[in-house]
DNA sequence: ATAAAAATCACCCTAAAGTATGAAAGGTAA
DNA sequence: TTACCTTTCATACTTTAGGGTGATTTTTAT
């Protein structure tokens, strides 16, 4: 059965040409014994074996394929992934509220925002900027920031 | 003469045809004065037609085309290799020396600090930052870093 | 040559940031 | 329980940042 399958084109062929045969054999006979012109003949062969050469190149042959390439250039922006370095954390002994405090400052925000956002006061978030400043060696917002980025505690 | 050669697939055709023509009148001549058998008028007759079959199907089809979408992926790497955005910094209109402030501002120096770098007093730095910020559209210095880190005006 | 933009500086004032010190409440580990 | 850390808040004070205004010099472009 799988021979049957795999092969039924070429069997496919091989009746067409039996029949195109049978075909033939037919049209002789009428030429023979009705006295046809020959001309009627020989334009049904030309005309059935013009058909046959274009059924046969159309199917046999591989259809020919132009293949377009399009490169489409996507920009990833890799940054996303962000790793806190957690060892680096517990070495400068920062706390929760304390990196959330720098996270913040690092957006932008003035103490006065940060105090709203995590609904403290102003006073908090100065003693809390101050630890991280002392913790992290630095004198400025602008510098722990900076620190901050390069040793990957905040995005 | 661009006629021509623009339809110059659709004459070599018509040639072709005559000459087919003048070949099958060959061939019946010959079988005519010759007495030659029919047979071999006949398969000639289905040769050359099958092969002209064959010809015009591999000729005049056209081919298939596959488009083929490469996607591309770029990766941007903002850590090693910086590309100062020169477009965005045109359109906010920041100048040479505004620029210079804003990336001393970014390592986290204090606007005294600027001033020393710089050679210059510190009300000068305050108005190229006022400058800046107002360029930029923000309030504080680290709103200003934060900006033009993302504008991929400063590293 | 002249106008526009950039860079420089000064003075005054307010707002925000940062320092110092003290203190109280809550959680955690020895 | 004690000692320690974290988080919270306050007050007082100093420093820095930032806004507004005006002015001079230098550079750049038309």
């Amino acid at each position: 059965m799988n021979f049957i399958i795999k092969n039924r084109l070429t069997i496919l062929y091989g009746i067409s040409l039996a029949l195109l045969l049978f075909l033939l054999r037919w049209l002789e006979l009428k030429f023979i014994i009705f006295e046809h012109s020959l001309e009627i003949y020989l334009g049904a062969i030309a005309i059935i074996f013009t058909s046959l050469g274009i059924w046969l190149a159309l199917n046999l042959t591989k259809p020919k394929i132009k293949t377009l390439i399009i490169e489409k250039e996507i920009y990833i922006n890799h940054e996303t992934g962000f790793i806190l370095n957690e060892p680096e954390l517990a070495r400068l002994g920062i706390s929760k509220r304390e990196l959330e405090v720098l996270q913040l400052m690092s957006e932008g925000l003035s103490n006065q925002e940060i105090a709203g956002q995590l609904f403290v006061s102003l006073n908090t978030i100065k003693t809390h900027s101050s630890r991280v400043f002392e913790k992290m060696d630095v004198k400025r917002r602008t510098q722990a920031i900076e620190k901050a980025k390069k040793l990957s505690i905040i995005p």
